[in-house]
DNA sequence: ACCTTTATATAGAACGGTCATTATATTTAT
DNA sequence: ATAAATATAATGACCGTTCTATATAAAGGT
């Protein structure tokens, strides 16, 4: 992988996770990515095209840091080794939503179809992880409910409440 | 409040709401909404005019959705029948998120800073209407986080499998 | 009833700006 | 010398917003 290639990944994902998909033009991407222009579009077919390349690189980030998390569950049971994971992962990023979700709002079907598709496939991954972690479909749904409102409502309020609710939630509704 | 204002609210918000704020231009809206371009103008200073008078109605609406439920608990719990009140309310509309949150999210603080102060004040409005219910702090804080998660979730799984779980989760956390 | 006023809605063009994308031509590395 | 990155400008489309000029319709006074 370019390392030119790289820094336009990283930096699109920035933006385009602070500020919105539409909001962002490639100009602005590139800018602070220090490329020009034309090595983007050396890199990528079109916008859309790096939005869904962002897409896949997050959700490869996001998964390898919830299955590290789950290697030493220490004393912890894994559901709330999986909801510590995922506080985490909120307090890395800044706090605006989920993006996948938000891409999928912002392109709806009959505007990029593809986006939209790869977005279901991705919850239905996450969904597919718990059960592979043996928690039944019920539970797994369950799980991602939760995280999905812990994420969603940390854009809102501190972290820290976020956190100590979902916690409470966890160990009461995932006892071992 | 003049019927070319109500035609331009009322399409207006679907229009966001389905394909969201920067997707969506003016023509469009005043052609849905049979309604010439300077008639907008007429009745709003600028789009995020028009964007702030939308959440505003929608927050009117969803709130008295939410209170008509409670007066009327029959035999369940407070937290049940709002809960089932929520996922009424997922039903009525297409599932595409929150809208207050999605309007956070493309509009961040330097761009709007309107726009982002509302939706924050709305969210923390929904949490004080659970207080006032006599949940305490915290319970609320939960009761928001569940109903964001089964928002969120809606946009991929079908209702059913959503409300299934949440009324599950609202059962076990919250015992009369 | 008739005229005048006032407010509101209309269509359409124009403005300046930004967008994604492409073309051209030059430079920088390996 | 081959490949990758650069700077710059052009394209055509769409954006929010404003301007102009016309049409409609209700209201009030005579």
């Amino acid at each position: 992988m370019s390392k030119k290639k790289e820094d336009l990944l990283e930096h699109a994902e920035d933006l385009f996770y602070k500020h919105g998909f539409h909001s962002v033009g490639l100009k602005r991407v590139v800018k602070e990515a220090n490329v020009a222009l034309m090595t983007l579009y050396n890199h990528f077919d079109s916008k859309e095209d790096l939005i869904l390349e962002v897409l896949k690189r997050r959700e490869k980030k996001y998964f390898s840091y919830l299955e590290s998390s789950v290697i030493k569950p220490k004393n912890n049971s894994i559901a709330l080794s999986l909801a510590e994971a995922n506080i985490r992962w909120i307090r890395l990023h800044e706090t605006n939503g989920c993006m996948f979700l938000r891409a999928k709002e912002e392109f709806s079907s009959d505007s990029n179809q593809e986006i939209v598709r790869y977005v279901n496939e991705h919850k239905k991954s996450l969904i597919r992880f718990f059960e592979k972690l043996n928690f039944d479909h019920c539970e797994s749904t369950r799980l991602a409910l939760l995280f999905e409102g812990a994420t969603a409502l940390s854009e809102i309020l501190n972290v820290d409440d976020v956190a100590r609710e979902l916690i409470h939630s966890i160990e009461h509704l995932f006892e071992k």
